[in-house]
DNA sequence: TACAAAGCAAAACACTCGTTATGTAAATGA
DNA sequence: TCATTTACATAACGAGTGTTTTGCTTTGTA
């Protein structure tokens, strides 16, 4: 077995930031081998050395995208109750550029998971698991007596469909969708739940 | 001047059928000239002779989906208040499959929209419309003491956040969100407001 | 030191894409 | 009737796609 195995994965990780930089770019939509090659400088030869096929490239594509929201995700330990809920609601609203970009890149990759029933079960999964984190929140902000009553698996679907909805208002229309108005209007949706 | 005008037009509609039929089985990513032709049974000098490039083919199935939204959309005068805007949010969930399908081929064209800046335009402006709708539904049931007080148009941007979450949710999960329960949701989410 | 496998580059294959001539039949207006 | 314009079919062009093949170089193992 020739070639050490760290070696492999600090290449992967190489492919792996420039798969980012194609989907930053272009989305979903523009993730092709050749871009991803050219974009790190090599050929295809070295990406289907990676990911033989292109279905491997877009399943390792959503957990980038998957990987680095999480590691933007607030830690849940930190200020709970109704204050670590807007933390974790204002960490999804594209009001920075980091997040916006990241946002851009699941918004298109919504026509990807439509049309690819392997890719579209793979991002059901992904969003129960953002309304069962989003559950738990709101169940303790309930345990406090910062929120109404009510069913917190009900009010996550709910929650995240505010968020949803707005990332893409935002996205495609900056103008009238400002940080500060982002966050306006989640203040306004988190008091109407109190 | 050959052919009467109203052949023109005949045509254009079948095309446009061919348009929508093509965006309902693959989405806006699946639109290509040859598959309306061939969906037509046609080839691409006809689909050349109506739209000679896919921008404009791009064009027109915006604006074809915009006017199938819309013919589906209530009418405002029928039942003022708060049941008229829970009758225009609910025409918006994917809870029939015809609406399904219309959803379906609105959040893939959002891919498009956020690579192409004149298209991004065109669907900011159609937001901005449907936001006033809702706006101006809210602010009559705010006028009959139904909704409680506050910036309609706010409220209005929220509403719609609320839809078009739940929609790709539902989309992309729908044994988690069958109609019961979108329906449920969206009456939990009118009883915040009022 | 030989052998074998990994890590790539380079190139070709078989498409599909949007676009662009070219040609032809029909219908209209002069 | 005759020239013109419409309404296509047919075909090709060049670019881009995912995939496969071939081969060279490097590295680790026996």
């Amino acid at each position: 077995m020739p070639r050490i195995k760290g070696d492999h994965e600090a290449r992967r990780r190489d492919v792996s930031e420039a798969v980012w930089r194609v989907l930053a770019r272009h989305g979903f939509g523009g993730l092709s081998m050749r871009a991803v090659a050219t974009e790190l400088g090599a050929t295809t030869g070295l990406l289907t050395h990676y990911f033989p096929s292109k279905r491997d490239l877009i399943t390792h594509a959503l957990a980038l995208l998957d990987e680095r929201t999480a590691a933007r995700r607030p830690r849940p330990s930190a200020a709970p109750g109704l204050a670590s809920l807007r933390e974790a609601m204002l960490a999804v609203l594209p009001a920075t550029p980091e997040s916006a970009g990241t946002g851009r890149i699941w918004v298109s990759s919504w026509d990807t998971a439509l049309a690819d029933e392997q890719f579209g079960s793979s991002h059901a999964a992904r969003y129960a698991g953002g309304r069962e984190r989003l559950s738990a929140r709101i169940a303790a902000a309930q345990a406090l007596g910062e929120l109404a009553p009510g069913d917190a698996d009900d009010l996550a679907a709910a929650a995240q469909s505010f968020l949803l909805g707005l990332v893409v208002q935002a996205l495609l229309d900056p103008p009238s969708f400002p940080a500060a108005r982002q966050i306006h209007l989640l203040d306004g949706y988190l008091a109407t739940l109190a």
